[in-house]
DNA sequence: TAAAATTAATCAAACGATTGATTAATTAAT
DNA sequence: ATTAATTAATCAATCGTTTGATTAATTTTA
């Protein structure tokens, strides 16, 4: 229940504005460009309140990782123990990842400024520690994809992988790229249900006649 | 020649130095986290020499662009003004962009930071003017390659021109998720020629399998 | 239950440090 | 002597952070 000690706007608290701002702003500019007065501009708590809640703006930047990253894996590890086809375990694999990465356009553009710039190597680490995690799971897919005879045993299956994971990621990042090669006007976005499904199939296509020895 | 006016380190003047360095410390820590200050200490240079060659800092970094947004586009027009078959084309292609990628690590870094956080609009609008006026060149491989009937009708071809640049910048981007991937030392880089040739022969089998009728 | 004490939350104002940029003086080559 | 190149010093503006005071809700005491 409300104690009615925070002030809100809209509902909302002012921990909570301090990170959907940052979040927001961060993913637009990067991290260095957004300065602590933006963020206070840009949803009305006071300046102090960042050292208050967080220490210091690296400290509400740290607390926005640790929020986000990927709770991807719980999901992940329900699929490698079900008893579906190592296929039918990549393909899920990658509804997944689309669906997560683009629920989180704005944090997963943060995600990528961080791992390029890598500044701030413990949010990096703290990143790749994760992201590895997963990749690790997915590994077992293709191995086990393999093994059976399912997949070709001649493909380059971390190349692969890390494929999958850049094609994703780069959707996002670089959605200039994708709006000018798609002919998309300026209001319009590369981040719609249309383009997430069609880069789901183009994915799930090339892997198909990529990895599978019966295509 | 050297007219004898212009002071030089190692034989390079105070112009190629303030670029050479804010190359370097862009690509590692981003823009904006690299001050003027850092530049002319990295490089001995001058703080006033920015303003005097370049107008300011913004004009040293656009500088810095323009000096290097791809060269590619004539090599490309020479591929499709060659009788190469379409799949020759596209495979000279990939391995044409992985060598100038790989041969300007730092730049691309900065390119992909530039595209990714979209400040300084002027910037990522000259970017993507090139890098789409490239993407038109290599579509047209595609397309033949399907009238021909040497690749698959049904493929999604945008979908796959902007996975291949995906692969290879985020290679670049992210190499730390690379280095954990293939399980790197810290010494060790993503970015040596095994690694490079390693991303060409899977792009390029991966799109074998993907484009050709008869792979 | 009323008054006093304590608490978390918020605020405007200011801190020293650093930013990008400019100045005016100096150097050095023609 | 002229001029391009370089320099140290300085500028206003902004940076992230901290301060001391204030608000309002809760807890404790009487």
């Amino acid at each position: 229940m409300n104690s009615g000690r925070k002030k809100t706007i809209e509902g909302v608290d002012s921990r909570e504005r301090l990170l959907r701002t940052a979040e927001q702003l961060i993913a637009e500019h990067g991290y260095d460009a957004v300065s602590t007065r933006m963020i206070h501009k840009g949803c009305g708590v006071n300046i102090a309140m960042i050292s208050y809640y967080f220490g210091s703006k690296e400290g509400l930047f740290r607390a926005l990782i640790e929020e986000k990253v990927p709770k991807i894996r719980e999901k992940l590890e329900v699929l490698r123990d079900s008893d579906q086809t190592p296929w039918e375990k990549l393909s899920n694999t990658i509804d997944l990842y689309v669906d997560r990465l683009f629920e989180n356009i704005k944090f997963t553009k943060v995600m990528g400024q961080e791992l390029s710039i890598n500044a701030r190597p413990e949010n990096s680490d703290f990143i790749v520690k994760h992201i590895h995690l997963n990749m690790v799971i997915i590994l077992s897919f293709f191995k086990e994809g393999i093994e059976k005879g399912d997949f070709k045993s001649n493909i380059d299956v971390e190349m692969t992988l890390s494929s999958i994971f850049a094609i994703i990621f780069q959707w996002i990042n670089m959605s200039a790229i994708g709006m000018k090669l798609f002919k998309l006007e300026d209001k319009e976005t590369v981040y719609g249900l249309d383009y997430q499904d069609r880069l789901k199939r183009h994915l799930i296509e090339m892997m198909r006649s990529h990895l599978l020895v019966n295509p």
